[in-house]
Order: C-alpha cells, then structure tokens, then sequence
DNA sequence: ACCTGAACACCGTTCAAGT
DNA sequence: ACCTGAACACCGTTCAAGT
C-alpha cells in the first residue's frame, strides 16, 4: 500500500493528498510510461524525449522505467502504436477513397504530434494498432482487386511512404529548411538552370502537395481513378 | 610547419617519420574529417559514428573538429553528399530507363554502405552532388514530358521514396527485423486474417521487390511504361 | 518481489587557455 | 591565428543494494 507507507510516522490523519497539496505519486504502470513520453514528445519534439527525462516527470529514476520497457526502442514503438490508435477508416465511399482517408488519416497523425514522424521514420512497429491498420489497407486494396503480392508488399510501402512524407513535411514545417533556401538562394542559374527554373516551386505546395503525394502512390500501385491517363 | 614543430628537441636527423615508426599526424581538414566519418560508418555502423569517434579516430580531441564543421548534422550532410558522388546518370537510352537507373544507383550507394541509409533519411542534403542529381532528375522528368509542377514535387518525392525504401531495406537486412517476425509468427489467424494469409509474401523478396516498389513510384508518377494497364 | 541510487561508459558543444 | 584540454550538461543501460 503505497499510501500507508507515505503515510507512516505522521501525527495528523487528515489525508497525505491534502497535506503535500499534490496527488499522491501514482505507481508506475506501462501504459503511463508511455503516456508521458506522448506528452513530453508533443511538448518538447523527439531531441527533448528521453527515458531519463519520462523519468523525471514521474518522479522517479531512469533505472525504474526499465522495469517494464526493455529499452528506449520499446518505448518509441509503444508510442506509435498508441497514436495509430485515432487511424480508422470510413465505414462508406468506393474503397479508393477509404483507402486514401485511412493514409490521409496516418499521416495527419504522424504530422500533428511534432517528432512523431521522425520517430516513426526509426521505429519498426507490431503492436495492436499497427496490426489492425495493415488488416485494413490489406482488405482495402484485396477490395479494390489488386493481387497478393502487390496487395502484400503495397501495404508496407503505403505506410513507409506515408510516414516519409510526414517526416519530411515535419522537416519543413520546422526551422530546420534553412539550409535549403540558402542554397536554393545562392544557386547558380548557368551551373543549375533546371532547379533554378523550378526554385519557388520546390518549395511549395502545403496539404495540396500531401494530397498530391498520395495520389501519385495509391495510381502507381492501383493505377488512376478512372480511364486512362497519357503517359 | 607541423613537421618542424614535433622535431623540435630531437638529437638526430633521422626523419620523425621512420622514429616513430608510424606517418606523422596529417592536418585536419574538411575533406579528411568526412573521409574518416564515412570510414567509420561503414565499419560501425550509425550508431558507431560520433564527433568523439571520428575525433579519437584522427588524432585529436572533438573541439577540433569544431573549426571545420559547425555541428554534427553538417558532418552527416558532408558525408551524404561525398557518397553521392557515386550516383551517375547513363548516357544513352530511353528516358524512363535512365531515371530509374539513376534512382537506383542512389538507392544501391545507400544500402551499400551500412548507416548510411538511415543517416540520409535524417538529413537535408544541399551539397554540389545533391544539386547534382537534383538537376539531373528535373532533366529527366522533362524530357519525359512531365509538367512544371509535377517534375519539381516529383523530384523531391522520387528522392525522399529512393530514401526511404534504402533505410527499409538495411532495417530488413540488419537482425532488427527480430520483433516483426516474432508478432507474425504467433498472429491470431481469427483476429487478422489477411495479415495471416499474407505473412509469408510480407516478409519475402530481396532485389525484386526494391525493382517493383521503383516502378510503382515511377508509374505514379509519369504514367506506365508503355499503353495503358487496366485500373 | 519490486524498486532504485549510484555508477559506467558514453554523447554534442563550449570556451578559456594554450602554442 | 589556429588549435585543444577540460568542463558542462546531458545520454542509455546495468546492477548491487535497498525496502
């Protein structure tokens, strides 16, 4: 009983809660480990994530963590895996377009929580979520007729891309372009003419590009929506 | 003159060199740091790779390296861009089989060398041979009759994808494939039936399977290669 | 049995002090 | 001017020792 034994040796019997004015330390569970860690990622982005600083934030020290993670990795794709949780897919609609508001749906998630996709980028997930996300774009693509193999091998690289484009779009939305559009600024338009030409539309583009990116996948892999188009 | 200075004090005038028996300590330079970077990337491993190491590698202590390079990530863009120098484009053929030889050299010089892979999916790369194959691709797009718009997102795809695919596939070839495998061995056949029916074709395919998820990308992309494929 | 303090072997980066 | 020793503020992980 954590409670009586912070309790032991007081005089008063009015609760510990109120005496230290804060909750009493909660124990340590797996699902509030990695609770925390979704908190101080959001917070503070994936360079600011650490089992030491998740440690601190529960009041303890990096050495408990270990009791139920076997190590950082563990941690990161407990993470994943709880954030693919809000990935579900729409109950109607051709299975083209359930197929693209399930990846939409992926990758917004991935972009939303800042250092989330980096953190995916590195992660190999297999927990419950990620599961039943491939059930589903398996079943999707099974839907939309396209063989085994290509369904099989599709899925993985639906959702490699897509966390692709999430990591990048997260690379662009932080400060970190700098680099770029200083060389793209001091580019030289006789060496380089052809990204001289094409320099502002490198950089453009926001969601319209995300759902461009997807389109360009899901007619590579299904091909195009309705007839034919010109190669 | 370093030569001068480590024999100052010394009683003969054998060469320093054969005294110690070892070649006297090279300058640092930019070109060097990278070199012994890349050295140690293909030995070790990313992970293997730190200022520290390449530091203790060379001789000298990690501030040094900090009159050449601003930070770490400017090391690992350094050493991207001298490995892509090894991306060329062939002279002769059609346009959809020169792309795809070029994105597949890029892919093949990132999985070739261990780490590398990964490093380049966290870096932005802005150097001469980034520029380089940036150029080269909008060439290639162009001639391919793809549209302004199309072939300066494209590229940026095409590269990011190459990326992506590359860092998978040195995941899948490194044993960290160990908790994937563990999670489709003793998959629920009632709970994920089609991940079930599909486990042995998710995990299979080496170099075919890098060929097809090209053409996918490219046939997003520019269309397939010759009439039209069924939808 | 469950938890953790303290240590181990590392990091990237800075800056005052060296030659 | 160019270089670097030593320090600063961190890491992930382990294990003997605590209750």
């Amino acid at each position: 009983m954590v409670f009586v034994w912070y309790c032991g040796g007081m005089e008063q019997n009015r609760p510990v809660i109120s005496r230290r004015n804060r909750p009493a330390k909660p124990p340590l569970t797996r699902e509030g480990i990695v609770a925390k860690g979704l908190e101080i990622l959001a917070a503070e982005g994936l360079s600011g994530l650490s089992l030491r600083r998740v440690a601190t934030a529960l009041d303890t020290g990096p050495a408990s963590l270990y009791v139920y993670l076997p190590n950082l990795g563990a941690l990161h794709a407990e993470m994943l895996d709880a954030a693919l949780s809000a990935v579900t897919a729409p109950a109607v609609g051709p299975w083209r377009e359930r197929l693209k508001a399930v990846l939409w749906r992926y990758m917004m998630v991935l972009i939303e929580r800042p250092g989330l996709a980096p953190l995916a980028l590195g992660t190999l997930a297999s927990g419950p979520n990620s599961l039943r996300i491939w059930e589903m774009l398996l079943g999707l693509l099974q839907e939309g007729g396209v063989d085994a193999k290509s369904a099989a091998w599709g899925v993985d690289l639906l959702i490699l891309y897509v966390t692709a484009i999430a990591a990048e779009q997260s690379l662009r939305s932080g400060g970190d372009l700098g680099p770029v559009e200083a060389a793209l600024a001091q580019l030289s338009p006789t060496v380089y003419p052809l990204i001289f030409a094409a320099r502002a539309l490198l950089l453009s583009g926001g969601e319209e590009r995300g759902h461009w990116a997807l389109n360009v996948i899901i007619d590579g892999l299904v091909g195009p929506p309705d007839p034919g188009r010109t190669a």
